[in-house]
DNA sequence: AATGAATGAGACTTCATTCAT
DNA sequence: TATGAATGAAGTCTCATTCAT
């Protein structure tokens, strides 16, 4: 259908972000190679810096648009009272969050330690703190601040530890939201014996 | 009488996996590389060779030989019958398995994109699979199945996010096998709204 | 009236050479990139090609611009008569032709590796042994051949060897003259002890 | 003669020096590629980095191992009275340290831009005015430390500028020894008129 | 039980240059 | 008068691995 290497307008940059998202999560950051990402692309490796300036740009790019929404939840909570309603609706929000953006919080997951070298890993820890402080007490015993970080850490699973299982994905995301709203509302209100 | 059949004239093989593995859980396991475990080790790349066929070779020696608690919980578990009491079980020996061989899970938990490509990556995830199976019962709903792998993510966790934590590790390693407990009791009759 | 020709619509031309020529002098010919050429203009690198054809051309203009006086002198000097005041003027007047374009020619003794391989190596090459032709007696002694070299070599110096040392520029550039006019002077009549 | 590869015994540390060196000489540090070493010596450029940390540490052993001989004339003077005598004498050890490592001070010479960045430039700098200090007086007139640079200057230019041209390289060094001698012999004693 | 020397593959990155618009 | 997008070549460097000794 034409034998010119079409232009490809405007869009590489975009481009870029998808394919090296998509290696980047099926291999790993490390193993992925910008070779790899420009030739899936059909175009050379140098092209790849007109766009970017380092590997490691790419990635903190495709963070920073993925990763917008988490921070407005961030900004909405911060701006409301600490009731059980508001840490259920943070859960909701953020499982939604989590469903957009799934291939980005798979990738965060697997590779942990690789991020945690690079600039989004501050970026990111601090950002698991902030969620956790805006659902657990500010003087919550040790054991509901684990159930709090587990109702988070739930729903990352749910994306990711039963990614290969069997079963609709929706219906995955909804089971880890319940339960993680479940270890919230326990961390909410102890309950008689704590 | 010792468990340990091997010969061991001199230890050279047991401190190249003590600080291959420091470095894995500092670094990565693929930004450590051999010259740096060999130099910290005051010996010749090479020397890495006569112990080790390969790196990976490396990664799959230590995790052998710390991970054999685990397989035992799960030769143990085998033979038990799916009460609670022995679910609870498990959870204890895990967690105190978890105790002893932390720096490797740690190193699990923020590697899984390097070791999915491993061989030790197989081994992995069916040895999860069947923790699960061993905890949950064979027909549970959904929920059920998500609070399952939750229990076992959150001793996980209890030692890897809380790392940089506030709090002493026996404590934050008892708190989470407080809430895993309760994630599969749940599971185990999830009460009359299910 | 003004002896310059060209149009010059617009001085990007002229800004281009300016700031490339600083560039150069500051961290070598090899080492700046048009990228940075282009950055400090605000410009794109291809708007450089607009007005240059390659890396070199621009090197090869501002030699060309800044050399004319040079040029000059030599041609004054071919049409005087070989006298020891002769051999003095032109030193003065290289002197204020070294003033005039200093960086140049800081760049031109610091880069000589670079150059050479240049188009503007050659002429720079042949520039030296006229200059030197023209102060130096047609049989002089090896030794007052060496004076002769040593005078231009002298006042090069004057701007760049004692570049970062203390004092006044100017007063430097006269103490260099005066030197080169004593070796000159001593090689035009070598004395009684030849 | 035979086809086998030659083992190479222990000697290419020292012949990726020599080659080096030469290539630097001939082509400038930044034009020359490893890869062109590498090719040069039947090796691969890997092996270099078996020797040598960097491009940069191979040219900084080139001249640690060829520069100690100023070195010493540095240390030696520095324990003599600073009599014109002194002076000449370590003119005449600094002209035969020139011709026993002469391609480099041609390569420090023709790559000062380059060499300037390097750690080795420092080195240089240091070492240049070290020996002016020991060919001048304190107090010296500017005029005088004039002439003391260009002492030294006209010696390494003895080797560089008059490269080229014709006559015996020994006679040259020779000439310009005498005419670096006047130069310091008269900052030493001005004469009436200063 | 270990070293010294080397390799082949490949990583990320930068550069001068081109061309359609 | 310039820009946006891209290329091809090359650069420095690192890595896991091998093998004769």
């Amino acid at each position: 259908m034409g034998s010119t290497p079409q232009p490809r307008r405007g869009n590489t940059r975009q481009r870029i972000q998808d394919v090296a998202l998509e290696l980047f999560v099926e291999q790993g950051y490390e193993k992925t190679s910008l070779r790899e990402i420009a030739e899936q692309l059909r175009v050379t490796k140098a092209a790849l810096y007109y766009h970017f300036k380092t590997k490691e740009d790419i990635l903190s790019s495709i963070f920073e648009d993925l990763n917008r929404p988490v921070e407005e939840i961030l900004e909405w909570g911060k701006g409301q009272p600490r009731t059980l309603e508001t840490k259920k609706e943070i859960l909701v929000r953020y499982s939604e969050a989590l469903r957009a953006a799934a291939p980005l919080f798979v990738f965060m997951q697997e590779n942990q330690a690789t991020v945690r070298e690079l600039s989004i890993g501050h970026t990111m820890k601090h950002r698991v703190i902030a969620l956790v402080d805006l659902i657990k007490e500010p003087d919550a015993a040790l054991t509901d601040q684990v159930r709090c970080f587990s109702a988070l850490f739930t729903m990352h699973a749910g994306m990711m530890a039963l990614r290969d299982a069997e079963g609709d994905p929706e219906e995955k995301r909804a089971a880890a939201l319940e339960v993680a709203v479940e270890l919230v509302t326990k961390a909410h209100d102890p309950g008689p014996a704590a």
